[in-house]
DNA sequence: TATTGTTATACTCTATAACTATA
DNA sequence: TATAGTTATAGAGTATAACAATA
């Protein structure tokens, strides 16, 4: 038998109505990937290489949690789109950086702002829940580094 | 340039949030597939078969937001292992129903289990503010569903 | 004619193991 | 010896199109 809702921790419950949530817009979030002709992994990896800077191929693997061996094919498909560039490392010869070009840039612009332009479940609530509901998360956040 | 935190509602803040805490999350939810040594998609199909329940493929096709012909693949795999069955629709000869084996219903419940035990963020806030936010999300929750 | 599930096909993601060039 | 990235390989997910059985 399930554990039933009045047993679980308020925090368990929260959780789960979290994911409840995610779930409901994985749909909508698929659609916006197939909008931009990319799969998961790959708008994943557009962002998480932030404009300006370096990332060397193996963080990129471990921020996609898979192995590095993946990241060459992801990779390889983004550079022929023209999205991203391999560069030498200069410290360490058998690194290659990550750096997003002028239309990886824009791209990523583009997949942020319709992402957050998205049906967000949370706008149903009235303002003040929202801003309780924001200072909440945000204190979470703040928790979950430390 | 990207709209400024403080641009941003705070429904829109707060469903970043939301998507950033579960982003931290995944690792530990790709490690719990593989303990159970499945996929997450074959994860997904186990949680969305209701114990006692008879589903048709192309309902689970379209909770899992692919196409049927993904679904004879998937199912395939979770029957060879013993853990669903495809079984004859009465009204629809078209139709095949899905039902969970005695050994999936189990298999199923230790993943819930699992998952609702595994690290959550949500635990490190004071119980005064889990049980504030449990409620908000039971809100959006509702809202949603109207 | 339309729909359900399957098959065939091609592409992508995934892990493992072996390889290279560095360190 | 160990590490970063690649290649080879096999298995799995994905969409599209064509198909059989049924509606």
């Amino acid at each position: 038998m399930a554990t039933p809702a009045t047993r679980r921790s308020p925090a368990t419950e929260a959780w789960k109505l979290v994911g409840d949530l995610m779930a409901t817009q994985r749909g909508w979030f698929l659609d916006v990937v197939r909008e931009f002709e990319l799969s998961p992994p790959q708008l994943f990896a557009l962002r998480a290489l932030e404009p300006g800077e370096a990332t060397p191929m193996g963080d990129l693997a471990a921020h996609l949690h898979c192995d590095n061996s993946n990241v060459t094919g992801i990779v390889d498909r983004l550079e022929r789109r023209g999205l991203v560039e391999r560069r030498a490392a200069t410290h360490d010869r058998r690194v290659k950086h990550l750096v997003l070009t002028d239309e990886g840039v824009a791209v990523r612009r583009r997949i942020e702002t319709r992402l957050e332009a998205g049906p967000n479940p949370l706008a149903a609530l009235d303002p003040a829940d929202q801003r309780a509901l924001r200072d909440l998360l945000r204190k979470a956040a703040a928790a979950q580094e430390s």
